[in-house]
RNA sequence: GGGAUCUUAGCUCAGCUGGGAGAGCAUCUGCCUUACAAGCAGAGGGUCACAGGUUCGAGCCCUGUAGGUCCCACCA
């Protein structure tokens, strides 16, 4: 019993049932395999705090789409998904929510929140797996991982351990970015700077000995409680006597002393800098060349300290008007100006961060920078688009260390631990540990990692590292990793030089670099905004092949696209399409058994179209090679739609309704059909996994999944050059004499004779093989193939090719003075054609200095376009 | 301040190693032709930002200019 496809494509109902089927069957599972050859990526973990958002559709889609690639093409291939603990964002989250219970984390303790913390991911962390599965992604979620887990927590231990011991993680006290609202410090990646309208306070700080002062400016006047010096240019003559004096501090009325350092520009503003060691970066610096005092103003929430009681409790800004107002008063204020400033805030609260001097864990870069550089110079690992690499080399070579600490509970906590008794530090992959000095139970830091410390760890931990597994030794180094430009620093940059470190090889072969989707405005979509497109919703609405099809058409790796519902209708479009051709040919099929023909015995409509698949097939696989998708799909959409639809099925109509006259003729045209189908559908796959699948099963009804189908590749046998040029030829008239029959009005009910007249005997005979499979596209009542114009009535309409004329008699319907303009035009076109060639062929230095065979085709050419002017001219004569 | 990237049809974008400008959407004209009106057949529409240069030949390579976007950077 013949299968057939419902008359409607219903997305919903078919996504779920064959992703569903999917996984019992297990064909997402990848195993070390030593016949095969492994394909491996590692999926970016979302947070467990995420919901799925278009970023991550595109990301996954990408990623999908290389590993259906490279399943079919008989590779092992392993997707490993995962989720991130998102340290800060989960910590945050959770919180909150005990906030609106009226608890604080500091009122359960350490190990309570950490509970419900556990508790929050069980019930919450897995929403955004479900979500990845609709679009249809193919992990093997046998091997699903979490930052966290007992694996990446023992890989986290060795790493910090490991790069302890060589000194490359050290615990110093250090000036770093700190968020007041967050409450934790964090790394320089973590900071996002932004524009901010600011003031100018100009500043007078009078010298001791009363014989002076000094001028200066302040975007931060609040920090002038913990100035500890003013600083001028060593080489600046304005100050030169100045330097060494004492100045009065306003307000605090502390001595504080002029130095002399290279870090001050001369040419800015007054030339005066006010040195603020505990609230500044670079006072920090200078501070450390001068061995200043570093006095800190400001508590952690960014309010200030009690030493100063008069502005004690205030926050920062209303520490600043409160401080330039008393300034005003002491006549230490000369004015204020307007000033834009770049200031950095936290990547996550988008709070001002507060530079703050405490004692933080760091990794040292330099050296670990220097293997990642190298890696990507000798291309170990290559970016796609390559540019992206001077992005990388950007970053690296201006690195400095990390600071990996964070004041969070949610995370791996770091593994030091301290000797309350005699101070002694041990750094240990051990649970606990005893002071190897006094022997006293030790307390463990209480701070945790960076979450990108784990991050970085990803595709060696998630394969088994450090253990030696099979895994490792097998799937490891990844092959492609995909990601958002926006990620480069954060995490690609994190992994190469921990892949190099530990496993002494870099962690993939190519990264894949994505752009950002943006709205129809071109903003970036955002919560604030609003203006975020739910892929659900999408999903819901066109299918998760739609959305896929959208989110890689039209596009080049590392470019930003707009989303626009339209788009997704032109892809739904494109599904109902295939659905719509698959289902005609299913229709006609009916329970019939198709035996495949002998080659040779196919018309040469058939040799055509099998030709031209084999070669999308080897376009295609080219493309995706070279990770072209967007090129690749297009030449899909374009076969399928154009080719294989609008011409080729639409000519064999006639045999296969003429089935039982003509059987064998039916037989090689359903062949062909299905055949053609099928390697599209394959070729489609990776694109639109679900609808291929249903029409595969349904079509194939022995096969159990297309998924793990062979992927077509190219056959010698197939190419036909002869019978794709006869049929490009047969399609040029078919145009040309549907073009006339639209300009004159003629219906399509009204059939008309066509003449088909060329003088090559080679071209004739090709002819005479096809012509009669075109008669109903040109709605011709006959066509007929000659040497000459015999029997042709003079008023017949025509269609100049290279090598033919069509000629179609339309007795009293032709408007002579419309076939006059057509003619015309055809003319000038190629009188066109005919100066471009001709100065081509006359341009001596064309002629010696192009390659020969550019050269031999415009020969060509300027044969062709005078054959057919020669042919217009003696038409046009005639009317 | 440094760097990257973009500027192609009304809109959104392709155009991969230089060799006759493309797609989708939109617009216009015909069609309910028995797979598909989510469709079919046709049509119009572009000095490829600008100025130089290299080349027989430039949307593509080089230099500069203008504008947009993004990233990095300690100018108080």
């Amino acid at each position: 019993m013949a299968k057939e496809l419902e008359k409607n494509y219903n997305p919903a109902d078919i996504e779920k049932r064959t992703y569903d089927k999917w996984q019992e069957k297990k064909y997402f599972h990848a195993e070390v395999n030593r016949e095969k050859k492994p394909f491996t990526i590692v999926m970016p973990p979302p947070n467990i705090t995420g919901q799925l958002h278009m970023g991550h559709a595109l990301d996954n889609t990408l990623q999908d789409i290389l590993i259906r690639f490279k399943r079919m093409q008989g590779y092992e291939a392993l997707w490993v998904p995962g989720t991130d603990h998102a340290s800060i964002a989960t910590e945050a989250k959770v919180v909150e929510k005990l906030r609106k219970e009226g608890i604080s984390k500091e009122d359960l303790g350490r190990e309570k929140f950490l509970e419900q913390v556990w508790d929050w991911k069980k019930q919450y962390g897995g929403r955004i797996v479900e979500q990845l599965k609709k679009i249809g992604s193919s992990c093997d979620w046998d091997r699903e991982r979490f930052t966290m887990d007992e694996g990446c927590n023992k890989a986290v231990k060795e790493v910090f351990v490991k790069l302890y011991n060589k000194k490359l993680i050290y615990r110093g006290e250090r000036i770093i970015n700190w968020c007041p609202v967050c409450l934790t410090s964090i790394s320089d990646a973590e900071v996002e700077y932004e524009d901010q309208a600011g003031h100018f306070w100009h500043l007078r700080y009078k010298t001791t000995d009363g014989t002076g002062y000094i001028d200066l400016a302040t975007t931060r006047p609040e920090t002038m409680l913990g100035d500890t010096a003013v600083a001028v240019n060593p080489k600046d003559e304005r100050y030169k006597d100045m330097v060494g004096k004492m100045l009065d501090l306003p307000l605090v009325h502390r001595q504080i002393p002029i130095i002399a350092d290279d870090y001050v520009d001369m040419e800015f503003g007054t030339g005066v800098v006010k040195i603020t060691p505990a609230h500044d970066p670079n006072d920090f610096e200078v501070g450390l060349r001068h061995n200043l005092e570093i006095i800190n103003v400001l508590t952690e929430d960014a309010k200030i300290v009690e030493d100063y009681p008069k502005y004690a409790g205030m926050d920062r800004y209303e520490a600043r008007k409160a401080i330039v107002a008393d300034l005003e008063a002491e006549g230490a204020l000369l004015k204020t100006e307007d000033h834009a400033h770049n200031v950095g805030t936290c990547y996550r609260c988008h709070t001002t961060v507060e530079p703050r001097v405490s004692k933080q864990w760091f990794v040292a870069m330099k050296s670990l920078a220097e293997p990642a550089i190298e890696a990507v110079k000798q291309g170990d690992t290559k970016f796609v688009p390559p540019h992206f690499d001077k992005t990388y080399y950007h970053w690296l070579e201006g690195i400095r260390d990390w600071c990996i600490s964070r004041q969070l509970w949610w995370g791996h906590r770091i593994p030091a631990f301290y000797c309350d008794d005699c101070g002694e530090m041990t750094v240990t992959k051990e649970e606990s540990c005893k002071c190897p000095k006094c022997g006293k139970e030790m307390r463990q830091d209480p701070d945790t990692l960076d979450t990108w410390f784990s991050s970085a760890l990803w595709p060696f931990s998630t394969l088994g590292w450090p253990e030696k597994t099979e895994e490792m030794d097998y799937f490891y180094p990844t092959s492609t990793l995909v990601t958002g430009y926006d990620i480069i620093f954060f995490w690609v940059i994190r992994m190469m030089f921990s892949g190099l470190e530990h496993t002494g090889s870099v962690p993939f072969d190519t990264v894949l670099i994505h752009g950002l989707v943006r709205d129809s405005q071109g903003r970036k979509m955002s919560k604030s905004l609003g203006n975020g497109i739910d892929p659900l919703e999408v999903i819901d609405k066109y299918g998760a092949d739609a959305l896929r099809f959208t989110l890689v058409t039209n596009n080049a790796p590392g470019n930003d696209m707009r989303f626009y519902w339209e788009r997704v209708e032109a892809s739904r479009n494109f599904a109902n399409k295939v659905w719509n051709a698959s289902r005609f040919i299913m229709m006609h099929l009916g329970d019939r058994e198709i035996t495949e023909p002998e080659y040779d015995s196919l018309k040469v409509e058939d040799k055509w179209i099998l030709s031209a698949v084999n070669t999308l097939a080897k376009e295609v696989t080219e493309n995706m090679e070279k990770y072209e998708l967007g090129v690749a799909v297009q030449k899909i959409y374009d076969f399928v739609w154009t080719e294989f639809c609008d011409w080729y099925i639409e000519f064999v109509k006639p045999r296969l309704f003429a089935k039982e006259e003509a059987p064998e003729s039916a037989n090689a045209a359903f062949w062909t059909l299905r055949t053609v189908l099928i390697h599209s559908l394959k070729l489609l796959h990776p694109y639109m996994p679900f609808i291929t699948e249903e029409i595969f099963c349904t079509l194939q009804s022995e096969e159990e999944s297309i998924m793990i189908s062979k992927w077509p590749v190219f056959q010698e046998a197939w190419v036909n050059e002869t019978a794709e040029k006869t049929a490009e030829l047969m399609k040029e008239i078919t145009r040309g004499i549907r073009n006339i029959r639209t300009e004159m009005n003629v219906a399509n009910a009204r059939k008309a004779q066509v003449y088909l007249v060329t003088d090559d005997a080679e071209v004739k005979g090709r002819l005479e093989k096809i012509a009669d499979s075109f008669k109903h596209l040109m709605f011709a009542s006959e066509v007929f193939v000659q040497q000459d114009k015999t029997g042709i009535e003079e008023n017949a309409v025509s269609v100049v090719t290279k090598e033919v004329t069509a000629y179609m008699p339309l007795a009293d319907l032709v408007d002579f003075e419309k076939e006059k303009e057509r003619l015309a035009k055809e003319k000038k076109r190629l009188e066109g054609e005919l100066k471009r060639v001709n100065g081509m062929l006359n341009n001596e230095k064309f002629m010696s200095k192009a390659p020969e065979q550019k050269i031999a085709e415009e020969k060509e050419k300027l044969l062709k376009y005078q054959n057919m002017m020669a042919k217009v001219e003696a038409e046009l004569k005639k009317l």
